[in-house]
Order: structure tokens, then C-alpha cells, then sequence
DNA sequence: GCCATTTCAATAGCTTTATTAATTAAATGA
DNA sequence: TCATTTAATTAATAAAGCTATTGAAATGGC
């Protein structure tokens, strides 16, 4: 069959969730026979299942005519295995292909920096979690790390917080482990594919992530954007006119240094040498007293980057996930403010800013399907 | 036959210049049949033809086998109707599909704001300059717009320099006037694709072009980048922290207010009151003084602006055009090093900023073909 | 000048992909 | 029970592109 249709069936059906042949033929604009003979393929490969639908599907009444036999991506088969790599531990997910929510997160284990092998260490940490895992094949490993990535040759490139992972084979390290295709992925593009699967109807945004960093992912019609290189959506690294800190890259100025929690930390505590300098501490005040300025510089610093990747990219949607939802709402809506303010479409129409939960499951499974189960060339 | 393949040969032979079915079945990787009948097509819709080539076809020494029956895109029918939409005058340039070259510019006129009614004026313009054409029919006319368009409905929703085209019907003035098909695209695209057209290979690049605003285009894998909304590479409209001045767009602080030829002479005059406020003035200090602290500021303004979309785009190569170009070489290679330092790119591998004329022909030429003469649908 | 070699172009036949039209299947409701 | 409606499958057909073959037009050694 057509990858195209082939890719675009499975795409719709991740989508939907549920639907019939007769159903996907219709939202994807192709004849009943070829979404047909599409499903009987992938039904083979095991990537789709018929399930019994227990009548009163949703849509209210019980419909005139022959029901359609319902399909839904497989759930009992492995699927893939999700790893995150996060600053402070390793996760590890089960992901069936039909099923992404995010409770299935489990296992962690956490990396000492101080380690003198760390990615042996880590192996080691790996090895111990697939034991208790309930498969040990697996349609691929899907791996979702924090910096610079290059997808293409599955290396990090830079990773300021997991400094050892840049010299670290990671995928030969995981394949040893599981013997199942790699992929490496940078974290703010699952993320973001995540974001995309959990809103499908949303297909264009920007995502923005604070953290330790802060990265951004680019949808654009439903799809990730990527130039030639493998940095994109990097808002973090941008110089913020006026701002002498140093930052982890190397590099003075950047944004990130004031938007960070570690960032946002230094200045609190500048403006408040009084008051514990931790996160709680922060989050409480903040409660209270609401935005001030020493926080409303910061914003309005990110508000400028944010604002200028929508000027440019044409966006009009801006998903923010991370710690920034840890705080008040106010400091949400400060910023949305800020990039309205500076958002050239606000001139013409509406500039919306919302925030997310983190929704890693979900995107490393869309990747998985993407790019291993059904890719765009063979093999 | 298929949409795709016809495409990309004509995108190829566009490139190519001149090329045999042999050669284009190579390049592009498809059987020499399908090729042969895709311009076998071709030829009888009069895209192509087939020219007598005189020999020693640069390649050096006369090869062996059998000479190919060398192809290019037609150049004697009429083609398209280049307009450009000038602040200071309307230039009008026939366009064949296989010559692009800047030359072609002519029958330029003026249309002063002041008039009652620009439109008509702009109309009656037309009429007279479509009396001094070679041609009466064309495949197409092609309108560059400086200003915010939104290319889809053809409509003009912001030009802070010709305020009457956003309330004037530009396409069925020109339809009026010439009964043929009418784009309307953004000046910075239009330049962006021209550039690419006489630099093949340069697949991937931010252009911007400074003038009486500031405006960008992207091209990303040879294509023009476009998000959802009709605006994209606004790299102008980007508050510059600190800047106070008022922006035609109705916002303060716009970077454009900087570095617009305008916003150049303002802060030249303010560093400099004594001197005549006039760009010859301002070129003539330059080239003698070398870049100023005022200079510098406004500068690194832009090069934050600049260096923020690298970082988002992924993109690690910048083509400046206009009005800088026509400052001292001082001043672009000052540019440079600011976006070099706000570049993420540029800690990993180089970041290039180079200079390049304006080709509005090509680029119109290049849209013309893949929207009108191989539209991605039918019609 | 003749012929092997090389390259280009055209033709024939086949495969793949997807379409339309027709048929069979499975439900509802009067 | 049967008309109606929707789903799924089957059969026939069309389109696009491929491989393999054949013919055409040049070069260069002899």
C-alpha cells in the first residue's frame, strides 16, 4: 500500500482513537476499498486490532444501518519502551501503541552526577528496571532527553544539566539493554507532540517548556518543525539585552538565566535576601504578593523571545508546560500579557497563551509511530 | 501524470537552466520514460522548449554518445506580468518563464499618497503602462507588496507605507486591466525565492531585508516556510527592551524603528545634529567614521532579533539585502558578529551572514511557476 | 569509411496503487 | 417481513511509474 495513505490511516486513527473502515475512508478522503485493504495489512502486522464495541458508542442514539466494525491501535501487543532522562531520575513507560496516558511512568531510578562512570551506572540502572518490566520485546526504545539532540545520528549534542550524556553512547548503551531500534528525541518535541495528541484540533503552536532550561517545539499543521539543523525551538539561548549572567552554554545573557527555576531563584532571592532562597519559599510568595517586578522583568524577557518566535513562525497559539505551572496563575496570565504586547498577530486577531501538563507518553508513542511503525522509507 | 514529478522537474530544469530528458531523469532519480513523458507534456502546454544547442555545452570537451535534445523553459511565449509595489514608484517587468533576469524592470511610474483616490490613480497607471507592452495576454500576473499579506485571499491587511492598498482591491484592479490570473505575495518572500533561484544550494536561509521597514523571509529545504497565519519573518515588529520609539504599526519599540533607513537617520541625527539629515549624509559618515556606538546600538538590536529566529528556525545562514547593503561593509560584517553571538549554532559549528542584491524577477517567477503553471491541486 | 562504443529517446509490457461500480452483510423500524 | 441504511468486500478499470528492449545519433579507433 501507499506509505502515504498508510501513514496518514494510522495518523487519524491515533487521532480518533476508535473508528471503522468505513469511517477512516471518509475523514481521510480516500475509497472504502483502499482504507480497506490499508487496515487488513496493518491488522496483519499486528499494528491495529478489531475490537467488540459494547453498543452505545458516544454518539448518543443507536444509528441506522450496519454497524461498522470498530478498530483501535493494538494495546496488548509490547509496543515501545519510553525513557526519560531526566535531571533528577531516569523513567521508564510501557507504551502499547493504542494506549498513551501518562500513568504509566514507573521504575525510576536516579543517575549521581558525581559518578566516575555514570553511563555505566546508568546501564546498570537499566538493566535492573527491565527486569521487572512485563516485556523484554519491545517494536522499539524510544529515548526523550533534556538539550541539544541530534536526531539523525542519535547523539546529544549539548545537554547542560546531564553533562555526561554527551559523550555517552546512549543508544548503543539501550540497545545493548533491549536490542530494539533507538530513537533519541529531544524532550520540548515530545513534549509538544504530546500536547498535540492530548488536543488533537490544535495544529499549530509553539510549546514552551521551563525548567532548569527552557526549550520550545514548534507544530506546524500537526507536524514538528525542523530546519537543516538539529537545534530548533531553542528560545532559551537567546541574548536578553541587558542581562550579564552567565549561562550554563557558555554564553552571557541568555534568557534562560532569568526564566529558569534556577534563574528565577537568583533573583528572587536578590530582591528578597531575607527570605529562604527555594522553590516552595518562591511559590509561596508569589501567592501572596503576586507578580512583582523583579519576577515581571523576567517574564517579559521570555515574553520577547516567545513573542518574536510567533512573529516569525506565523503562530498564533503559545502551550506553556513546566514549572512555570507550579506558580500562581498570575504569573501565567503576566505572561501571556507580555506576549500579546508583543506579538504582531494581536494587531490583527487573537494571540492565545495557554498552559499544559506535560504529556510524554502520549508524544513518544506519536514519534513511534512515526517514525518506526509506519515511516515515511522502508526501513 | 503525477502532480509531484512535474513539479520537481520543473523546479529542477528551473534550476538547471538547461537540461535533456536524460539529464533530468538522472537528477531527479526517475525513469528516463517518465521523464520523457512528463516533458513530452510539457512541451504541448508550451512550458518547455526544445532548443537547438550550439555545441560545447560548457562542460568542457565534447562527450560521447548521443547528444541529448537539450531543454529549457519556454522563453518566447509572454509568461507572467511582474508588478512590484513600490513606496516611491510601480515598476512592471514581462516575465518569460525561463528568463528572470533584473534587467526586465520597466515602466516605472508613481503613485503620490496624496491623491484622492490612489487606487484609481494606481489603475490608471496600469492602463497606460499596458499600452508600452510587448504582450497583451499573459499566463499570470504577479504583484510584490511590501507590507503584511495574506496571500490565500489575496488581500493586503497592513502596508504602514501605502496605506491605500489595504483598503484597495488590488486583484481586480489588475484583473481589470490584464484578464489573467492574479497573485499577490509579500515583497521579502519574493525576494527570498530569488535569491535562492540565482543561489542553488542555498537551501535553507533567513533573508532579511532592511529598507523603509524591516521585514524576513524563510526558506527552509528550498520552500518557502508559511505557519497558519498570513504573517511570517516579521522580524521587524519585535520589541527591541528599552526602545521607546513609536512604530508605524501602532506599537513602541519596535525593532523596525531602529534600523529602518528612517530610524537609521533619526538616531544618526541624534548622535549627530549638526550634520545633514539626509542617507547620503549618513553614508558618506559611515564610510568614514566606521560603525558608531549609535550604530552599533541599533545594530545589535536587529542581530538579537535575528539571531532569536536562527535559534527558533534551526536555520544557521542569514542573506541580508536593501538599504544596508548600500552602508559601508563595516556595518554588515558588525551585523554578523552580533548575530554570531546571539547564534546558538555558532557554538557548534559557523553561522554565516552574507550580503546579496535584491531579484524580485526570479522570485516572482519561481511563484509563478509552482503556483500557477504546476499548482500543487488542479486549478 | 566502417564499426564498436556510448549515450539519448521512444516503445512495450508489467506492477503497484487507488478508483468506481456492484455485491454482499448486518443492523433498524414500520 | 421487508424496505432502508450503512459497512465491508469483490471485480473491473484507470493511472503512474518501473524495467527491458529497441532504435537513433553522436564519437573514435582502425
Amino acid at each position: 500500500m501507499g506509505r502515504l495513505n498508510k501513514r496518514a490511516l494510522v495518523r487519524q486513527l491515533q487521532k480518533a482513537g476508535i473508528a471503522s473502515r468505513a469511517g477512516l475512508a471518509r475523514s481521510l478522503g480516500m475509497s472504502q476499498p483502499t482504507a480497506g485493504k490499508i487496515v487488513d495489512e496493518l491488522l496483519a502486522e499486528k499494528i491495529l486490532e478489531e475490537i467488540e464495541v459494547a453498543a452505545a458508542n458516544g454518539d448518543g442514539a443507536s444509528r441506522l444501518g450496519r454497524p461498522g466494525r470498530q478498530l483501535q491501535l493494538n494495546r496488548s501487543q509490547p509496543g515501545f519502551l519510553g525513557i526519560h532522562l531526566g535531571i533528577q531520575e531516569t523513567q521508564l513507560a510501557e507504551l502499547p501503541l493504542g494506549a498513551a496516558d501518562e500513568s504509566r511512568w514507573q521504575h525510576a531510578f536516579s543517575v549521581s552526577a558525581a559518578r566516575s562512570n555514570p553511563a555505566a551506572h546508568w546501564e546498570r540502572g537499566l538493566r535492573a528496571a527491565a527486569k521487572k518490566l512485563a516485556s523484554v520485546k519491545f517494536l522499539g526504545v524510544l529515548l526523550s532527553v533534556p538539550g541539544v539532540v541530534d536526531e539523525t545520528s542519535r547523539r546529544v549534542l549539548f545537554s547542560p544539566n546531564i553533562h555526561w550524556s554527551e559523550h555517552a553512547n546512549l543508544p548503543a548503551i539501550l540497545r545493548r539493554v533491549w536490542n530494539a531500534p533507538v530513537l533519541v528525541v529531544q524532550e520540548e518535541r515530545v513534549v509538544a507532540l504530546g500536547h498535540h495528541f492530548n488536543n488533537p484540533g490544535d495544529d499549530d503552536f509553539l510549546l514552551v517548556d521551563f525548567g532548569e532550561g527552557v526549550g520550545g517545539a514548534i507544530i506546524v499543521g500537526g507536524k514538528p518543525f525542523a530546519g537543516p539543523l538539529p537545534i530548533s525551538g531553542e528560545l532559551g539561548h537567546t541574548p536578553a539585552p541587558g542581562n550579564r549572567r552567565r549561562c550554563g552554554c557558555g554564553a552571557t545573557g541568555c534568557v534562560e538565566t532569568l526564566v529558569s527555576t534556577r534563574g528565577l531563584l537568583e533573583s528572587f532571592s536578590a530582591a528578597h535576601p531575607k527570605i529562604k532562597k527555594n522553590w516552595a519559599a518562591l511559590q509561596n510568595h508569589i501567592a501572596d504578593k503576586g507578580v512583582e517586578p523583579w519576577l515581571a522583568q523576567s517574564l517579559e524577557a521570555a515574553a520577547v523571545a516567545i513573542a518574536g518566535a510567533l512573529n516569525v513562525l506565523g503562530l498564533r497559539r503559545v502551550v506553556i508546560t513546566g514549572s512555570l505551572m507550579e506558580l500562581s496563575p498570575a504569573v501565567l496570565a503576566h505572561l501571556a500579557r507580555s506576549i500579546q504586547n508583543g506579538a504582531m498577530w494581536a494587531r490583527f486577531g487573537q494571540v492565545e497563551c495557554v498552559g499544559a501538563p506535560r504529556c510524554r507518553a502520549a508524544g513518544l508513542v506519536a514519534i513511534g509511530l512515526d517514525r518506526l511503525v509506519v515511516p515515511e522509507k522502508k526501513n
